[in-house]
DNA sequence: ATTGCACATTGACTTTTGTCATGCAGACGA
DNA sequence: TCGTCTGCATGACAAAAGTCAATGTGCAAT
């Protein structure tokens, strides 16, 4: 993922079908290809910072960038997990607002980025693009409250077990024995601050379910032993 | 709060000025007022179930509304509150999907409703109430966000503190001798609700705080005796 | 191959929160 | 005024999760 190609063409995107970018024109597309620009992120680097003034979206077009919120007394939690496809820092160049936490490269990332000042342009030019806005901020919206629900309802197994298998709904395969796995694309301890949790839990949460047969964890990759019993404790609806 | 009133037009309506409907021609509003209709509820009715469909937005007049979502369990939680000026049901609106959680009144509420076939040629022929909905999705997805940092983050006693303090700048006063009060206006079971906890639990943690001198409880009456401390420990930034 | 390092696990213990049972007080209708 | 009901508080105990310390493990650089 997220090695070097020949061209970073918004024309040639792989994951443009799949952002708020799909459907402009030929010379819409030239418009965002001059004003934007695009580099590859190490992970540990983070495209904005929490309390920074906007500058403009970034536009991830491979890899996978976490939204991070850190209180006063320094406690962090992932708010959110972005991956390819997803434009981000929209929501503060709407407001106007500064950011309300950090984006922080998670997985090596090819991400472009488009400055305010072009976008306003870009959008008093391409009204449907603020169309595109509202839906990926409703999308985001019941995202977020589906973790705020979770985050309230359930105990620690329950959590950890939803995060896995919304791993496995993006990311998920299966093996030659046709048996579901999943690669996890981060480490425990950001596991655990996506659920507002610490990594010696998640240790502790992993030992037991695989001791109850569900999960069979090989370092980050996870072998989904009993699907059925995940998705009844799960719970099917939101 | 909530009495009837002699007439319960939206020309005349003294929360629209706060809602999406303001700013609406006169013409406009007489096509509202022909379309919808109002009513008064008492606490406990629901305007809408978690999983129906949506069949149009309900703007609060007066009152107080909840959005309780219940897991497959039955355990109950409170993703947000909804009071005077608020709409209500958009996004399934927007999105055609059904309830993500029920609309359930708190306190008597006088609510207006507008059926969505109305509302879609409303938006047809009005293009800026779908901006509206826009900024008031984004104004609704920080206070999630904000919600779901603390309640990853918080402990019991940090959240609570926080619920006060939201309601004290939504309903807070100051007596004759300036000292700043806030009638809570839902009971110790509903905070509970709100950030996933116990009534056992929060009235231990009502008592400990009145033990520390933070605030003074008397029934849902609350003197806050040190400001100071509790915005200190609350945190000021998000 | 060896060392160093970041990540992960485990154990012992503490703290926080939930659970269950009980009692009390104010609100309301008969 | 009397019972009844709902909300609230408290005590005793159980369960869940956090903290601190020690140890293990794979990986990368040398």
């Amino acid at each position: 993922m997220a090695e070097m190609n020949a061209s970073h063409k918004c024309a040639t995107c792989p994951t443009r079908h799949k952002t708020e970018w799909s459907g402009l024109s030929e010379a819409e597309l030239a418009a965002i290809e001059k004003v934007k620009s695009a580099r590859y992120y190490e992970p540990g680097e983070v495209l904005f910072h929490q309390g920074d003034a906007n500058d403009g979206v970034y536009c991830i077009q491979d890899g996978l960038v976490g939204s991070r919120y850190v209180d006063a007394e320094g406690n962090s939690a992932l708010l959110q997990l972005a991956n390819a496809g997803t434009t981000i820092g929209y929501r503060s160049f709407l407001t106007k607002l500064p950011h309300g936490s950090s984006a922080e490269i998670l997985s090596p990332s090819f991400v472009c980025f488009i400055r305010s000042s072009a976008l306003s342009k870009l959008l008093i030019a391409n009204p449907q693009i603020g169309e595109r806005f509202l839906q990926h901020a409703i999308k985001d919206m019941e995202d977020i409250e589906i973790r705020l629900a979770r985050s309230l309802l359930g105990n620690l197994r329950n959590k950890f077990l939803h995060v896995i298998m919304v791993f496995y709904q993006q990311n998920g395969y299966r093996d030659k024995n046709n048996n579901p796995i999943v690669e996890l694309p981060i480490k425990r301890t950001d596991i655990a601050e996506m659920i507002g949790s610490k990594p010696e839990s998640i240790s502790r949460v992993i030992s037991d379910i695989e001791k109850k047969g569900l999960l069979k964890f090989d370092h980050r990759r996870v072998h989904i032993t009993n699907m059925d019993a995940i998705l009844y404790e799960v719970g099917i609806t939101l």
